[in-house]
This record gives C-alpha cells, structure tokens and sequence, in this order.
DNA sequence: CTTGACATACGAATTAATTAGTACTATACA
DNA sequence: TGTATAGTACTAATTAATTCGTATGTCAAG
C-alpha cells in the first residue's frame, strides 16, 4: 500500500535513512545513531517511530519486549516520491527546468551527465 | 545579501512564484491570483507577504496607499538554493544519486539529457 | 523477593507554519 | 460632510511538526 503523502518531513527523513541502512532497527539502535550527531530524547524517537509506523513507512513486529521496525518500502520507491512532489511544487512537474539549474548552479558536472548518458543506454 | 533559510516553505513558495510572473505585485493581485485556486482571506496574504519581506525574499516600497512588492533576488538564485537544501537533506549532498532516480523513475527522458548535454557544450 | 535497567503507553508541551479576525486610517465621491 | 472602500497594523486562533515527561510493566541479577 502506498503512503498516502509522498513527503516525508524533515526528521521522519533523518530516521527512514537510517532504518534503511539498517534493514531492522530497535528505537533504541536509532536512538543511539541520532544521539551521535545531536541531543535528543528517547522518547522522542519512539514517538518518531510510531508515527512513521501508523504512516505506513515502517512495520513493527515484537522480538522479546522491544519493537524491531524495518522499512515498509524499498528506500529508492519513497525517495522517488519525494523527488516527484519536490519536482511539481518547485519545478511544476518538470523535470527539465530541475537539470538546467543543476547545470548551471555548477550542482552537477560533466562527467556526472556522462555516467548518466551511460545508465539511459544500458537501459534502454 | 543572501537569505538566511535557503528554503521557503510551500506556501511563501506558491506565494514567491506570483510575484516573480509579475515582478511586482500587491497584496491584492496575488490575493486575487491565490482565490482562483482555493479560499483565502486577503489578510492571510497580507501575512504572508509581510513575512516573506522580513525573510529578505520581498521588498517593499509604498505607491500611494498600498505597498508594492517585488522580489529581492532573482528566481533563479531561490530556486538553486532550495534545490542544493534538497539535495543536501535527501541525496546527502551529491547530486549524481538525483540523475539516477529521475532516469529510473522515468522522469526524464533521453531528450531531456541531449539538451542538457549541449547546454554544457555552450558554456564550457 | 527486591531492585535496576530497559522497554512501551499515554499525554502533553513547545515550536513552526498557516490562516484569519478586528481595529483603525486615508481617500474618493455622492 | 459623511460614508463606503480599500488599505495596513496588530493580534490571535488553528493546525502541523517536533520534542519530551511520567507512569507503568517486565525481566534479570543479586
């Protein structure tokens, strides 16, 4: 089933990544991971947790007395839908417009568009 | 000078897209621009306006009773930054994994890619 | 058995974003 | 002249996002 908002906020994001990298994750082994780059309480990442969970990002199952959580879908699925809701609010739904500020913000260089070149091939 | 926040939110962006069509705007004519899409109230606007004049996103300069906005700084420059804030909090800051989502979710197509290929040719 | 460590449940405070109401002012014009 | 109109100023309500505290339960070690 497909979240209904495509968007994930700024935090929610911050977690979903690293449950990504993890696969299965306690609140306890996010915690410790966000507690590395700032301050916050356990708690708050409980509440985090549930909330992407009643969201429909993460599945929780009970192993002993704690909650083992694991993305619901494949990370490149919803960064695919924030990248298409960032393109109609910023860019209209046109992803042309995007490339051309890549370009020419210097955000992207030469051999970047070459790799990509090279992907459009092999796919098609 | 640059804003502090390289992001708007999705309202003062809705907002910022207007005046910029317009290069200057009052609170009236994007009022009434907004009221085609949806309910508003004329001092909601106001508000907003207000707020993205504090921001550093809108000048101001009083004509007769009422104000006239313009932009501070072009549209391209605010859409860059919010593209690199994009970039930064999604794709941790390199914009290749961004190409690659758009190739393979299908948002853009090869044509999209050969423009932008002569677009480097033009400036390097 | 009691106590400390660690977990969830529940409720709520705080901060940020969005929306709007009311009071007041100046001006055009009947 | 007085009254409707169109504007700002100021205040505040509402909703969304983020953060955390307290109560409570369970289990393992002493």
């Amino acid at each position: 089933m497909r979240p209904k908002h495509a968007t994930l906020t700024p935090q929610e994001l911050e977690i979903m990544k690293l449950v990504w990298q993890r696969e299965n994750a306690t609140v306890r082994d996010i915690y410790e991971a966000l507690l590395e780059k700032r301050k916050i309480a356990y708690t708050t990442v409980m509440t985090m947790m549930k909330i992407l969970e009643t969201k429909g990002y993460l599945k929780k199952r009970r192993l002993d007395r704690a909650f083992v959580y694991r993305p619901a879908h494949p990370k490149s699925q919803i960064i695919s839908g924030m990248l298409r809701e960032f393109i109609d609010r910023v860019f209209n739904g046109s992803a042309e417009p995007l490339l051309v500020h890549l370009v020419q913000s210097r955000q992207i260089r030469e051999k970047d568009l070459e790799k990509i070149v090279r992907m459009i091939e092999e796919i098609k």
